[in-house]
DNA sequence: AATAGGCGTTGCACTGCTTGCAACGGGAGG
DNA sequence: CCTCCCGTTGCAAGCAGTGCAACGCCTATT
């Protein structure tokens, strides 16, 4: 549609492949080399590209920049919809979706199992943090200074005959949730309901939200509820994959033992 | 230089703080409405932007594509450069510049204390692994099942009265390594010569390189040489901002706590 | 159910931005 | 000192980009 912007862009991608030289680029994208160099200049005012040397142009750090401020920007419960949504009319059980701020968990999204619709009045509302499955699941992935901030803070009220009423155990019970991927509720927050929750990690392998299911124990005992696991991880990863994230472990660089 | 690029290129910015629609988009860069979603609509052909909905835009993953792709492809040893002068100027010491590759750990660059000229020779070659504080380093990064693998690889010849002599002290010597940040070659691979490597990180967070110093004993004494650690480290962390490194830890959220 | 308002979209004519050309300049190599 | 190779600049012409106004779809309102 747009001409110049259209060979700007493609210019852009060349470059993603490595340093060029003005020449190889106004060869790529047919035109004159006083038009590439115009466009690479517009192009370096942005930082979108920088110069190496006097003879090569490679990309800029506008890129990284926007990249990581886009991913930090991306819109969780959006990027989730979709996978919440399938499992929700798969399973038919409650869904939340839920992220961690300040010291707070707070439901940013829920699917009815009646009616699967978006609960806007219930946006912002915090969950309890001791006794929620997507907590642990939040908590679980905090730096260890931040997390004993925030437990040093909490308070454990009995709910239920199941509530983890002290520190301690709390902290076992994240070390627990770390090592399996998952949280439960097993009903410590109200008694006819249990959960579990699974972590959503964007791109950096961050956990930016918790993903959980609630079913009735009349509905389903905790074995049966145990089984939805392996569908409600899978949401996870589907969720995962929209906000961002790839397999690779960040820190490491992946194993090529396995081709 | 090219009014629509341009402008363009100001959208892209404008998304980068978040999903936009066409109105709001077209008044940031002050044209009429159409205009602005021609551009869109080119940018979107480039993956550059993705609706979201149907009246917003946000950024694509052309964008996430090409900075990790563009991250790969920069070349250590010219990000690290100004970095590694720099020291080299400072301390007068010999500088090594080495990656890991496929099992080996190879020297990339080189600045030497009397002539701090590029010995392009060298390069290419091979460290060994059990004896030289770069290797510590690199090593001390890969995941456990390919650093199992490297290790049932590798022979310890024993160079000086210091050398490690058997894996295990190896193992134990990279989780030092691993904890402490940096490593050190005590007299390890010559009588006559002691060095220490810290690490330089790419934007993951992942180890690219390994920068170090070595330095005769007669010119400085082990504690000397520990001394250069902080300068050391210092360079190791410009040159991985230079490699498109940030603060951020990876796979957990930066403490908030000490702002 | 009908209406109004908001927003994205399209076709068109005009303007001015973009383009290619040719000449210039600086650095490298012989 | 000359030559070659690039990147760079000024200029004129043409066409691509722009703004306008009208259209259509969707949502909210009464």
């Amino acid at each position: 549609m747009s001409q110049s912007l259209d060979r700007a862009l493609t210019l852009v991608a060349e470059l993603a492949t490595g340093p060029k030289t003005l020449d190889e680029l106004s060869r790529v994208v047919e035109v004159h080399k006083s038009t590439a160099l115009r466009l690479l200049r517009t192009l370096e005012s942005h930082r979108f590209v920088q110069r190496e040397g006097v003879h090569h142009y490679r990309l800029g750090t506008a890129m990284f920049d926007l990249a990581n401020r886009a991913l930090e920007e991306r819109d969780v419960r959006r990027s989730a919809e979709r996978a919440l949504r399938a499992f929700n009319a798969r399973t038919g059980y409650t869904v939340h979706l839920a992220s961690y701020e300040d010291g707070e968990v707070i439901y940013i999204d829920k699917y009815d199992s009646t009616h699967p619709m978006r609960m806007y009045s219930r946006i912002g509302r915090r969950a309890p943090l001791h006794c929620t499955a997507v907590a642990k699941v939040l908590l679980a992935d905090l730096p260890d200074t931040e997390l004993r901030r925030v437990v040093d803070g909490m308070e454990f009220p009995p709910l239920t005959a199941n509530t983890i009423t002290d520190a301690e155990s709390y902290l076992a019970e994240l070390e627990r949730v770390r090592a399996a991927g998952y949280a439960v509720d097993n009903s410590e927050h109200e008694d006819f309901i249990h959960c579990v929750a699974a972590p959503i990690r964007g791109a950096r392998g961050e956990v930016v939200a918790a993903v959980s299911t609630s079913v009735p124990k009349v509905l389903l005992d905790f074995d049966g509820l145990l089984a939805l696991l392996p569908d409600l991880q899978a949401t996870a990863r589907a969720a995962s994959v929209e906000c961002g994230w790839t397999d690779a472990q960040p820190g490491r660089t992946p194993a090529r033992g396995q081709d």
